[in-house]
DNA sequence: ATGAAAGCGCTAACAC
DNA sequence: GTGTTAGCGCTTTCAT
């Protein structure tokens, strides 16, 4: 069934019939009627990949997550997905379960079968992503390179909204539960640091920890042999982990200890205690990335607006409150 | 970059480069060798789209979700794509947020693009559906239609596990709360009542809710205007909307109300208390959809095991408990 | 084991 | 506004 077929019906030529399929308006209406309704009767459908050689254009866009079970992952990758359907592309999906090689491997995978790369978080070594950014137009999120668009998620300001709202609180010992070595982390690291010393806070680390619920478990025994009263955890996640297994040592949250998240995803609203979380808009980031991407496959120069930073905003919920015996207790008892 | 440059470069002919590619057995080790090198050195990338149109077919499969961001779609899209991974398959992703239309117009999108069609739970009417298997080799998910072959997760008798489960603990009004219509609905409510039936449970219904934290919410309090003290929630998504709902109205689960999700995602086990939940074997799902799809793609006759059941398992933890005043309540006081 | 040549289905000049 | 023609880059007979 292919575009001769179709034109050999409506009595034109495959050229034609090309032009109903691509160019619509470049053909007299009454013809363009014959040739859909030709079409229709054969069930003709356009061959994307002869399409696309003819072009040199596949009509698609390709993504590469950490994990795509992971709920600020699938959140992303929504929002790639819409955002891409509203122009027109489709998306390849790809997980690397955190694994740099699998990661690289994936966009190399890619590479040929796409227009354009989004790679969310990427792990791989800074020359892989250069060889494949020298391949096909690519957009990371939470990674910084030279000349390679990206857009970041900047919680620096909100983690220390975050400390200084555990400080008003009365806690003066906190630590902070590290995730994956990356961008995300480094930004929460520094900004939970500087606010410490501003303020000083003592500030503890622990980790780092896979951003999942499991680590945050683990992690919860770690924080209770440390001395400090409020947790700064790498995501929600580990955050929720904390809140499980604190609930299981009959440690309260927050009369005993707070616990304060990132992402805001969710599942922050769906525990009890109901946490506090720096949010990140991952739907925003998502769009971001994906008309970041569009401009620099329509070759458009995005020198100057290469790096979208996406701020962080905190978001104060019931996992954090004042100190035992603090003044800031009072209205909570 | 084409192939042409690289036999020009190895000394060889464009077939011999091919036959590399392809068939790498079938050339001499050190043409092959040249060849490599030479590969290596232009950076060559075989051109996808070229080799689908030569070749008949992409090296790519389709998932169509109702929502990427829900974790029960999450956690089978993972498992299928890493199904497809293993058998050297890109994967295509789209959401259609659980909209007919949207989902039917992805379907139709991808058709082109892919060697197979994965549609999870589909909506959208048997007409269109046996119109797109009819273009392309298709499996679905928790849907019952001819010559469609169908992974199906069978949770009747599991269902009627966690009614019984519930009735021992002295339970003998049950409210279920429905989900989208559609197979794991109907099998769920299948179960529920004939169990209710089976065991003389006064047995209610309300909905349907959209398979959301949110419509949970909203169920709760319609829960608390019935005299029903077991709620069996479609998913785990409104099992844990009703908790939290109870929580903030003051209602203790178990010890006043009981409830029992679906899916057993991650969530069940992160909220407090955490919830008993029949659980589903999303990833095993996924695998088998994969094989089954390899299957039928491969042109073999799946006439016999062609709908392939996976058993639901009741999952007890802490959300259900004795109704007040039973004999089932005095171990938990 | 390797080369020559045809063609996969479509698009895009270029003519008319 | 429509037809003719030449590829897009690769695979695959068919020869040799």
């Amino acid at each position: 069934m292919s575009i001769r077929d179709v034109a050999a019906r409506a009595g034109v030529s495959p050229a034609t019939v090309s032009r109903v399929f691509t160019r619509p308006e470049s053909v007299a209406a009454d013809t363009r009627r014959r040739v859909m309704a030709a079409a229709e009767e054969l069930q003709y459908v356009p061959h994307a990949a002869a399409r696309s050689l003819a072009q040199g254009r596949t009509g698609n866009l390709g993504v590469v997550v950490p994990d795509i079970a992971n709920s600020w992952s699938a959140t992303i990758t929504k929002a790639v997905q819409q955002e891409a359907r509203r122009d027109g592309f489709a998306l390849f999906v790809a997980g690397s379960d955190e694994a740099a090689v699998d990661e690289e491997q994936w966009a190399r995978a890619m590479v040929p079968r796409v227009d354009g790369l989004l790679l969310v978080s990427p792990q791989m070594p800074d020359t892989a992503l250069q060889t494949i950014a020298d391949l096909i137009p690519v957009v990371v999120t939470n990674r910084v390179l030279d000349d390679i668009p990206a857009v970041l998620t900047n919680t620096f300001e909100a983690t220390g909204h975050a400390v200084e709202h555990l400080h008003s609180l009365g806690h003066r010992r906190l630590v902070y539960l590290a995730g994956p070595q990356g961008y995300a982390n480094e930004v929460r690291l520094d900004g939970f640091r500087s606010a410490c010393a501003r303020l000083g806070i003592e500030a503890a680390e622990l980790g780092p920890f896979h951003a999942r619920f499991t680590e945050g478990v683990r992690a919860a025994d770690l924080v209770l042999a440390t001395e400090a009263t409020g947790v700064v955890a790498y995501n929600d996640e580990i955050a929720v982990g904390v809140l499980n297994r604190l609930a299981d040592r009959g440690v309260r949250v927050p009369e005993h200890v707070s616990v304060v998240g990132f992402d805001d995803t969710g599942l922050a609203e769906m525990v009890t205690p109901r946490l506090t979380t720096v949010r990140i808009p991952a739907a925003s980031a998502g769009v971001a990335a994906v008309s970041l991407l569009l401009s620099v496959m329509a070759g458009r120069d995005v020198s100057g607006r290469s790096l979208v930073e996406l701020p962080g905003e905190l978001i104060i919920r019931a996992s954090t409150g004042g100190v035992p015996g603090s003044v800031a207790t009072r209205g909570s008892q």
